[in-house]
DNA sequence: GAACAATGTTTGGTGCGTCTAACATCGTCT
DNA sequence: AGACGATGTTAGACGCACCAAACATTGTTC
């Protein structure tokens, strides 16, 4: 068995239940899932337990939802389908790295996993797509993602949000109501180490804002412009 | 309402109809279809009453089954589409031209007009596809070509192989093999009607070949030299 | 700890494409 | 012209994804 005789229905479930775990800690909610793919609850409930009867999903009723190893597997496949093609829009059809998803969203659940290993071959085996996330191996493996806390980076940089670690979730709505969420560049200012404080700018909107300690951990981020930028030590 | 609205059995449907008049002068029948399909006839016969709702095929129960304009518009659409999207898998992707049927099949129904657009313009402008079926423009126009199927051809004249259905992917590797594609010269040396054998030679190696009649109804010539072979009766 | 709000599940029902089997029509052959 | 085989249509049922609404559970708040 493979994931492509699976429904599209089923590979999104799959695709969401990983994606959600890409940044964070905390598995998905059926809730979650239910907004995400424009369905109703019971919907993904259903869809749920089908999954888990089929071994790729492990999930007791109102329990949490997790991957199983081959889930897991077959979720990779999907995101890997996704971001090449991604990539390949982009670099090769001259698609805008905005118009690319709702694309890549209907043609993931037609292609072959010959087509996509011959578009890897074609964009020479890349390691992200255009939007900064990494691209799954065809064995399945994700390589590392490299990234840095805020707190340890220099200043002067221009920086992307890549993660926002949610130890808190008084801290996630802080975050939010700044405007800072996975995706938002900004501008290091200054590290103040004594006072404990992280003074960034938010882009292009030009705001500035101050961080505590905390918040400057929570935080990770990989160079905007340029290269990621080396950690500090 | 555009051609993308329809479900995928719907858009197989109008090109299906389509595909059959371009190269004979008789309507497709509600067996046929099925059976090219892989469906019941009843699964048809249904589809064909809801396309005749949709003002998208005329045929009255029992009647012979025509395409509106507006139906023919959409067919050329989606062939339009597998012809582009095959090329694109030749050209652009290193696929065989016999492997890339199944593959375009399945893509048709996934891709946006945009993408399609996009491909056209990536490969140039092609005027056909690597079985050298002709590509509808854009505008749905479709140019009209003159060929014979090489088992209606009468022995001694010199042919250029212009295209070769491509129903069976069996059928694509054998010819494949043979070193016989669109493009190839080729002598008709002899038909054996009895034996449902036809002679060629391929040109200039001189290599002899002799097809079964299922080969040579599947392979589309005109004449070489001269103009074009009238058919045999 | 009881009540309540938020979240998740189950139930019953719809639309769609498909099938099998029964039925209708067409065309041909005697 | 009538009968019969081939072809096409209709009826009834099924699986699937989905939804709304009823129901169950969880977690939090007073």
């Amino acid at each position: 068995m493979s994931v492509s005789e699976l429904n599209a229905p089923a590979q999104d479930y799959l695709k969401l239940i990983w994606s959600a775990t890409e940044w964070s800690d905390r598995a998905i909610t059926v809730g979650a899932m239910a907004e995400r793919l424009g369905v109703t609850a019971s919907t993904v409930s259903d869809g749920l337990r089908k999954l888990t009867q089929q071994g790729l999903v492990s999930h007791a009723p109102y329990g949490s939802i997790e991957l199983t190893e081959t889930g897991r597997r077959y979720a990779l496949v999907m995101v890997r389908r996704h971001r090449l093609l991604e990539t390949f829009l982009v670099n090769v059809l001259g698609y805008g790295w905005d118009e690319v998803h709702a694309e890549a969203e209907v043609l993931e659940h037609a292609v072959s996993d010959l087509l996509i290993d011959r578009i890897e071959e074609h964009l020479g085996y890349p390691d992200r797509d255009p939007h900064g996330d990494l691209i799954p191996t065809r064995e399945g493996h994700q390589p590392r993602i490299s990234a840095w806390q805020l707190s340890e980076c220099e200043a002067g940089s221009e920086l992307s949000i890549v993660r926002i670690s949610d130890a808190s979730p008084d801290m996630l709505r802080y975050f939010s109501g700044l405007g800072l969420s996975p995706g938002t560049h900004l501008r290091l200012e200054a590290q103040h180490p004594y006072a404990d404080v992280t003074s960034v700018c938010v882009l292009p909107s030009e705001q500035a804002i101050d961080l505590g300690s905390a918040a400057a951990r929570a935080i990770w981020v990989v160079g905007h412009t340029t290269e990621p930028t080396p950690p500090a030590k």
